[in-house]
Formats: structure tokens, C-alpha cells, sequence
DNA sequence: ATTTCTTATAGTTTGTTTGACTACAAGTGT
DNA sequence: ACACTTGTAGTCAAACAAACTATAAGAAAT
């Protein structure tokens, strides 16, 4: 083992509050109105002022990653509970252009009609942009994004995470176009609520649509029990 | 953005050769008459002396975290060309005790029987084991392996990754072996053959098994055409 | 050299799932 | 009352899966 290193380590970590050369860089997903959208920070100071990236931070010295993690969301959203799971690190020695830093993706996926945005310290603006429509992103956040929606896609069919971008009651084509914009599919009304009917996951509720023009559909809830079994086995969806 | 963070990362890179505070870890997987076996090595310094635990080491300054775990993989194995895949990372405060290190987890697949294994500068013995069979591991690493083991029931799944352990050239019931093993299931040959079969993936070569008492079995190998497009489309095999 | 054993490989059967449709129901708005 | 829109139910042929049976190809035993 590597004693020159450890020794660096320590004494690095005697005079910071974080652990220098790593950070969280996290692609936080909504959905809303049919399309799905990513939040993006723009950058109030340092070399990156004025561009747009993902919103992230450092890990401090006492929290494991996955805290540093649900720590910087709740500073910039407001809340905690939410739906948070790790990508990968990202560590291309010309990633960031001061020094080495290697960055641990995360990703995220929020009801968004639950939370008020606020522009957290570090940040000048924090808007949601619709996924196809990012501008450019600094550093290697392009890559991070992009492997975001990849494993969203990849996740989505193994296990019922997309609810957690749904609101508590929705239809069966809200969720059917969920899926359709997340796998850029098209699919078959029938066919999508009888398969989806089939696993038993969702619970008709007593309440219809209101406020629509034209016949009302029956709303649903998922039921956590199943929703947990599910997501826990490793459930397979094919649509 | 953190500006002291950033100042003390330029400082410390300036006296040491390594990113100090993340590490890498590896899972290797080997395949040997039927079981699944692991690499592991005993450590012959340090704090862990005399302890076993994944191959493992320091990332260092010029070098991207795929390319460091190529390289530990080449200095203990001495072959390049694995496959190999980033796990995640894995950051709990407390995983390593002297102080706070980030490990970034990776698993490799290799063909047991086209190496030989010399132990590392920093190992003092090197062994495969049976996965049901490994000793206590030191750190986290128990929890590294787990999710490598879960990550290869996922993988071996959604892309045809399980002939990176076989030899070049096998028989249709060694790679349903592998598959049981892996996925800790029976399978039924016909079945399997058929499904297999159906996918177009395998050519069978104008070769038999030899030295076996029984009737002997067409051998194949696989198409690395088409292996590479069902690797990259993402595949979904049923068994 | 015939039988017996083991494993390879081919086929059958039954029930389920899919994909592409059609048809009808329940509301709105004119 | 009518058209229009979206929701929901049902049909049908083709594909597929799971459990099985049957046969083929050798090697070893008698």
C-alpha cells in the first residue's frame, strides 16, 4: 500500500473541510407536460461563470457520498425523500481545467409540482430545461447528462421508477406517455394498460379526472407494497 | 464553487504522484469447471498485513480511472484486452480507518485459462476462490463484491458478457453451466438450446468436443458482429 | 457385437403473451 | 341530437415459454 499517498491524505485533511479532488455532479429529472426535463444551475462565480451546468458540490469530510449527495439537493430544491441513486464517478484527467477532480454522477427524479426552486448560494439561476432543448454544458456534464438519460431508460423498464416523476394520482396514458417520452417509443393504448393492469402495481382510486373535455379517466395510485417488492427483485418491463 | 477546495487540491497535487484520496477496487470474475470463482489477494503491508481483500491501488495523476483499473489489472494479471466495467463508488466515511478514502469499484470478466497469475509488488499472495467460499474480506470490500456479484446477475441478462468467461470455443451445455451459476437457477438444456439458438449469436465450428466419455457436443464460438450489436442495443434475454 | 449408459439434440404439447386491430362507452361542445 | 374526443373492453393470429417425450450418437461394459 501506498504510504507517500495515505500520509498526503491525512495531512490534507487536517487543514479542509471536504474531500478535496472528488465531487458530486447530479442530473435531476422532472417531468411535466408531457416531456421530460432536466435542472440546470448557471454558475454565479469562478471560471465557469455564466454557463449552465448540473447542479453539484463537494463532499465534505463526515458524510458518506450518497448524504453529500441527498445534502446538495436539499440545498437547492428544498427537499429530502427523494428519488436519488448513483451513476458512476467520471475521471478523465482533462475533465476540469484547474486540477484533478473526479466527479461522482447521480441522478434524480422528482414529482415536480411538489417543490418551489430556489437558487442556492453558489448558483445565480437554477432553471428547468426541457432534456432535448440543454444548451451547452461545462466541463464534462454533456457526458454526465448523457449517461443520466441512458440509465433512466435502462431503469425504467427493469423497475417502476417512473412514478416517482408522476404526481400522487394520474391517469394510465399520463403514464403511458411517460414512458413513450422516456424511451422516445410510441405505444398502444390497449395494449400498454393491459400488461401494466396485469402486475397489479396500480390501485383505482374512487376520483375520475375533472376538469377535462372530454370523458374523464380513472385515476390511479401505485401501491407502495408492490411498488417495493418490484423494484427490490428487479422487475422486468417490455413494452 | 469552493475556492480553498481548489486551492488545496493545486497544492497537494504539486508533492505527490497520486490523486490521494480515491482508490480503485476490482472484482475479477473467472469461470472454472462450473463455479465462479474470484481473485483475491492478501495484502504483505501495511495496516490490513496478512489480511485478503479485491486487487486494488492508487489512481494516479495523468491517468483516467478506466485506464488506472486497466492498469492494476495488467500489472497483477499481465494481460491487457479484459472486459471491464465501473461499478460505482463507494464512500461511506468510515470504510477505510486510517482515513477518508473514496474507492471506485470495478468488475472484470476473464478467460481463467488464458493466464497466469503473479502476484503484484504489493501482494503477497494471489488466489482465486470459489464466490460461495471467500474468506472475511478487509474494508468494505465484502459490500464491493456483493454488488459486483448483483451487477453480473443484471449484466449477464440485458447482454451476452458471460463468453468474456468462457474459452473461445465451448459447447452449448458449458454455457448454460455458466448461465445457472451466475443466475443460481436450472435450467432446462432444450429450452436453453433452442432460445440460445434462435438469437443467431452463435456459429457452430466444423469441431466436436473431445476427450469425453459420451457422445460429444457441437462446439461454438460466438459472432463478434453480432455480439457487439446486441451488446450495444442492450439485449434482453429471458431464461 | 449387443447391450447399457450418458449426454446431445429434435420435436410436441399446452397455455400464455404479444401486437395490431375493432368496437363500444362516456363524456363535451355545438 | 349530433359530431368529436378520449377512455376502456374485447378479438384474433402469431409468437413464445415451460414442461415434457423421444430419438441420436457415441463410449464403456458385458
Amino acid at each position: 500500500m501506498n504510504k507517500k499517498a495515505i500520509d498526503s491524505v491525512s495531512i490534507k485533511e487536517m487543514d479542509s473541510d471536504v474531500v478535496d479532488a472528488v465531487t458530486i455532479d447530479c442530473t435531476i429529472f422532472g417531468f411535466h407536460e408531457g416531456t421530460l426535463e432536466v435542472l440546470l444551475v448557471q454558475h454565479a462565480e469562478g471560471i465557469s461563470k455564466g454557463k449552465w451546468g448540473l447542479p453539484g458540490g463537494w463532499i465534505k469530510k463526515n458524510e458518506s457520498i450518497d448524504n453529500a449527495a441527498y445534502r446538495l439537493l436539499r440545498d437547492l430544491t428544498g427537499i429530502d425523500n427523494i428519488y436519488l441513486e448513483q451513476l458512476r464517478a467520471f475521471g478523465s484527467p482533462e475533465r476540469f481545467p484547474l486540477s484533478r477532480v473526479i466527479t461522482i454522477g447521480y441522478y434524480a427524479l422528482i414529482k415536480k409540482e411538489d417543490y418551489r426552486l430556489t437558487p442556492g448560494f453558489t448558483a445565480s439561476a437554477v432553471k428547468w430545461y426541457k432534456v432535448k432543448e440543454v444548451p451547452e454544458l461545462i466541463y464534462d456534464h454533456a457526458e454526465i447528462l448523457e449517461t443520466s438519460i441512458k440509465r433512466l431508460k435502462r431503469r425504467v423498464r427493469q423497475a417502476p421508477v417512473g412514478f416517482n416523476l408522476l404526481p400522487e394520482k394520474f391517469t394510465l396514458l399520463q403514464l403511458m406517455h411517460l414512458y413513450e417520452e422516456i424511451l422516445e417509443v410510441e405505444m398502444d393504448k390497449p395494449n400498454f394498460r393491459r400488461k401494466f393492469l396485469r402486475m397489479k402495481l396500480l390501485v383505482p382510486l374512487n376520483e375520475k379526472q375533472t376538469d377535462v373535455s372530454h370523458r374523464a379517466a380513472q385515476l390511479y395510485k401505485f401501491d407502495p407494497k408492490i411498488y417495493k417488492s418490484l423494484t427490490e427483485r428487479g422487475f422486468n418491463f417490455e413494452f
